[in-house]
DNA sequence: GCGACAG
DNA sequence: ATCTTGTCGC
């Protein structure tokens, strides 16, 4: 699997909007995943380096780990996250032995300004089932959730409700989670909480970010 | 027209 | 993403 190497953001709007028809937005998806995959790429300057973890979705004990290292082809721009990070991880996926059950996105699926995110990207790419677990506001609005671990409000934007804001720890920053591919969004919330036993990052993003940044830090 | 804006 | 010290709290 390849991504198509955009030359402008025009370009790459229009190959959003274009495999915008192949998302599969048919639940549930899978509720108790044998295995999760975590994803993630660190930078500096032009060098990049593409982590990928597989954990055991019951112990989160790491399964497999791939990490490959390159150079940036598209630079970072608000809503084309995806042609920056997915070359990379496309490489790191297509290198893993297990097939993961589930990938777990940084950043947004459905909740885009196109309803396209880095999390839809991957998944009909891979075909594989993902989701998106960001850490900051991009689109929609949402009210703030309460302050326990597993509360939630909706996240909309344009009057669609496209994912959750959800509290993975007592009295912590919330994460906005959104569907990628293949899962509906109840599905994706119970599988953040599971993976967020101890930390407000699902083990999979954390181990995945350990990951890349250590392989760019080998990488000299 | 002017800002805001996943990572 | 990345640049960065000390500091509050368990």
């Amino acid at each position: 699997m390849k991504v198509r190497a955009p030359r402008t953001a025009a370009e790459a709007e229009a190959i959003q909007d274009e495999l915008r028809p192949l998302l599969d937005l048919t639940g549930p998806g899978p509720l108790r995943p044998a295995t999760v995959a975590g994803v993630d790429v660190a930078y500096d300057g032009d060098r990049l380096a593409a982590a990928v973890a597989v954990l055991d979705g019951t112990t989160l004990e790491v399964v497999e780990e791939v990490t490959v290292t390159g150079r940036t082809a598209f630079g970072y721009v608000p809503g084309l996250l995806a042609f920056r990070e997915l070359p990379a991880l496309l490489d790191a996926l297509d290198r893993l032995t297990v097939v993961p059950e589930l990938v777990v996105c940084d950043g947004y699926g459905l909740a885009h300004p196109r309803r396209f995110g880095l999390a839809c990207h991957l998944g009909v790419l891979t075909g594989l089932p993902s989701i998106g677990v960001g850490k900051t506001a991009f689109v929609g609005g949402c009210a703030e959730p309460g302050p326990e671990r597993g509360s939630w409000t909706d996240l909309t934007l344009d009057g669609d409700v496209v994912g959750r804001v959800l509290r993975t720890r007592d009295g912590v920053k919330p994460v906005y989670v959104s569907v990628g591919h293949r899962v509906d969004l109840d599905t994706a919330c119970r599988n953040v909480l599971r993976l967020t036993p101890a930390y407000r990052l699902p083990e999979t993003t954390r181990v995945a970010d350990r990951l890349s940044r250590a392989a760019l830090a080998g990488a000299g």
